[in-house]
DNA sequence: CGGTATCCCATTTGATACTG
DNA sequence: CAGTATCAAATGGGATACCG
C-alpha cells in the first residue's frame, strides 16, 4: 500500500523527512559536502544504481538542495552543487555522524575527522543550546504548541497558569482523560 | 533486489542511517520525546500500522534506543522508554526540525515550539561549533582522514606539508589522477 | 490492551541494456 | 560521460483477523 504521506503531518520533522528521508539522499548530500559534483563520481563512490542516483539527483534539484550548472561555460555537461538549503543541512549531517561515531561505530573507528579549518582542532559536539549559548540537556528542553499548532496538537497540551501569572504547558501523557 | 547494506560502509553517517534510516523510526523517537510510552498511544498518534510499529519498536529496543520496562511493578504490560542512546539523538531531531521549519514549512507554521525550560525562551539554532564555542560555517569545516580511515578513504585525500611543517589535507575532486 | 500472523500491493532498488 | 528505459526481486507498509 501507499505509505502515508508525511506531508499532511504538520510536524516539521515529518516535512523534513519527506525531503531527505529517502535512504540514499543524505549520503548523496554528504558526498556533495566532499566536493563531488559529477554524476559518475557520485555513482562510483556511493555504489548506487544509476537510475536511482538519477532519480535522487532530480528530486534533490527539484527540492532545491542541489543545483545543476554547466560543468564549464557553455558546456551541456552539468555539475551538481549544493545550494544554501543543502549546505544548511550540514548541522544535521554532522550531528548524525557524531551520534554514529559515539553510539554505533565508536570514535576510534571514525573514517573521517572534521576539523576547524582555522585551528586544525577537531570540531566540537553539536549541541542544543539556549539562545544565549548555554548547552541544554534533554530535560532542559520544554515543548509548547507553536504558531502553526492545530487542534490535534493543542489537545496534547494542558495549559496551566501559576499563581504569579506565568503560563506553563504540560504534555498529556495519554489522550484519554 | 536487496538493497546494499550500509553497514559495510565505513561512514558513521551510513551506520547511523542503518539504525534510524527507516521512515518511521525518527517519528517514533520524536513521539517518545513527547513522553509517549504505550504501544497504542504510539499507534494512534502516529497513525502507523500496528505490525509496522511492532517491528520498529522491536528494532529500536534491539538497537538500544528504547527499552522495555514493566508499566507498573510486576505487570506484564510494558512501556517503551528512551535510553541515553535514544535521548542523545535529540540533537539530530532538533536540527532536523529546525531545518524543516526554516526551509520547508516556514517558522510561522511550526506546530511545536521548543523552549529553554529555565527561561521559557525559544531555544537557539543548533550549530556546528569549534570546541571553544565559535560557530563554524560550512566552509570553516575541514575534512581529514580519521583513525578508522581505510584505503579508499585515504585515496580521496591528498596530504601536503607546507614550508613550516604544517600538514594540510586536500580532497581530491575526482578519483582519476 | 498489546501485540502477532497473514496477505497483498506500492515502491524502491539493482542489474542490464541502450542512447546522445 | 551522463544519463534514460526496462525489468525483476526485495522490501516496506497497510488492512485485517486473531490471541492471551
Amino acid at each position: 500500500m501507499k505509505r502515508v504521506s508525511f506531508s499532511d503531518q504538520r510536524c516539521s520533522l515529518a516535512q523534513a523527512l519527506e525531503v531527505i528521508g529517502e535512504w540514499w539522499t543524505l549520503l548523496i548530500i554528504r558526498e556533495a559536502y566532499f566536493g563531488t559534483r559529477r554524476f559518475s563520481d557520485f555513482q562510483s563512490r556511493l555504489g548506487i544504481a544509476r537510475n536511482v542516483l538519477s532519480d535522487r539527483l532530480d528530486r534533490l534539484v527539484e527540492n532545491g538542495l542541489l543545483q545543476r550548472e554547466p560543468a564549464s561555460p557553455g558546456a551541456k555537461r552539468v555539475h551538481y552543487r549544493l545550494t544554501d538549503k543543502g549546505r544548511n543541512l550540514v548541522t544535521v549531517v554532522v550531528a548524525l555522524v557524531q551520534w554514529g561515531d559515539r553510539w554505533v561505530s565508536g570514535p576510534e573507528n571514525a573514517p573521517i575527522r572534521m576539523v576547524d579549518r582555522a585551528t586544525g582542532a577537531e570540531i566540537g559536539d553539536v549541541q542544543v543550546r539556549s539562545q544565549d549559548g548555554r548547552p541544554l540537556a534533554f530535560h532542559d528542553i520544554g515543548l509548547q504548541p507553536g504558531p502553526g499548532a492545530d487542534q490535534a496538537i493543542h489537545e496534547r497540551f494542558q495549559e496551566t497558569v501559576t499563581n504569579d501569572g506565568a503560563v506553563r504547558w504540560r504534555i498529556r501523557r495519554h489522550m484519554a482523560e
